[in-house]
DNA sequence: ATAGGTGCAAAGGGTTTGCAGTCGG
DNA sequence: CCGACTGCAAACCCTTTGCACCTAT
């Protein structure tokens, strides 16, 4: 996602309206490294907007994410996470904290992204989740 | 997933009855590599068993997946997609066609999996999914 | 005989939709 | 002002659950 600024400016000279719910839920998602999904954005933004609805918070985010400017991803098997980082990048869930962290290609040995081609099939976007145990949580479990 | 007659008596001596249904499921499962999603094996082998119940078939899918015979990935958001592959592998989604196919990691150049550590986080599962266009929908797209 | 499985319908949880009222431009 | 957006409730879709009946062992 780009900037609060720059967002707010893409939507402005794309003809959206800036409501003072879409601005919370932009600020909300702008740098938020937690992949929120979107009944948690809704709880959240309640406390300051007590009339906000699931619907608005839909709306915005599938907006956001059609003008690319937020991804979602399934990453468990329940509902959508919505995440603010559109580079290509992989998750981590561990399972015992339950968080998602972003990992980047750069820190993975062995594994080299994005293969274009495999078996004749063109590939154009991959879907990563490794599931595990974080490091906060290892250190943790040690007794 | 192991053979029908291996799954049968895995069953069998685990004290899991022998009904028509699971036998069905079990072997519409067997050997199935088009990741099928509940609804579909519902729908399909409603025609055999006409009275045949979402429950059962959910009951029996998870069973099997509590036992270890098949799997179970969100290869799109909509639903949970059942495969009796265990080994890991990654999927390949068709963008076109919508089909859903196997790929190996032996297949893969440059990815080595399992990776067990990443930034001190332990990994002991990945789920992959890679997205594009495949071979057949590549050549019939040729103009 | 009896525990476990089936089928039905209803409930559940996340997401979308229809629509009247509202507000940003 | 007007068209887009909001909020509400209902609808939606896939999946699970509760329960009476049934059936494999």
């Amino acid at each position: 996602m780009h900037s609060f600024d720059s967002v707010i400016s893409r939507l402005r000279s794309n003809g959206f309206k800036l409501t003072p719910q879409r601005l919370a839920i932009i600020k909300y998602m702008e740098n938020n490294k937690t992949h929120p999904h979107a009944l948690k954005i809704h709880k959240e933004l309640k406390k300051k907007y007590p009339t906000l609805s699931f619907s608005t918070v839909y709306n915005t985010l599938n907006m956001l994410e059609s003008i690319g400017e937020i991804t979602s991803v399934n990453i468990f098997d329940e509902y959508l996470n919505f995440d603010p980082e559109t580079k290509p990048h992989i998750h981590f869930y561990c399972k015992v904290c339950g968080e998602v962290t972003d990992i980047f290609l750069e820190d993975v040995d062995g594994l080299s992204l994005p293969i274009d081609e495999i078996n004749g099939n063109l590939i154009d976007s991959a879907q990563i989740v490794f599931k595990g145990i974080c490091k906060k949580c290892r250190g943790r479990e040690q007794q």
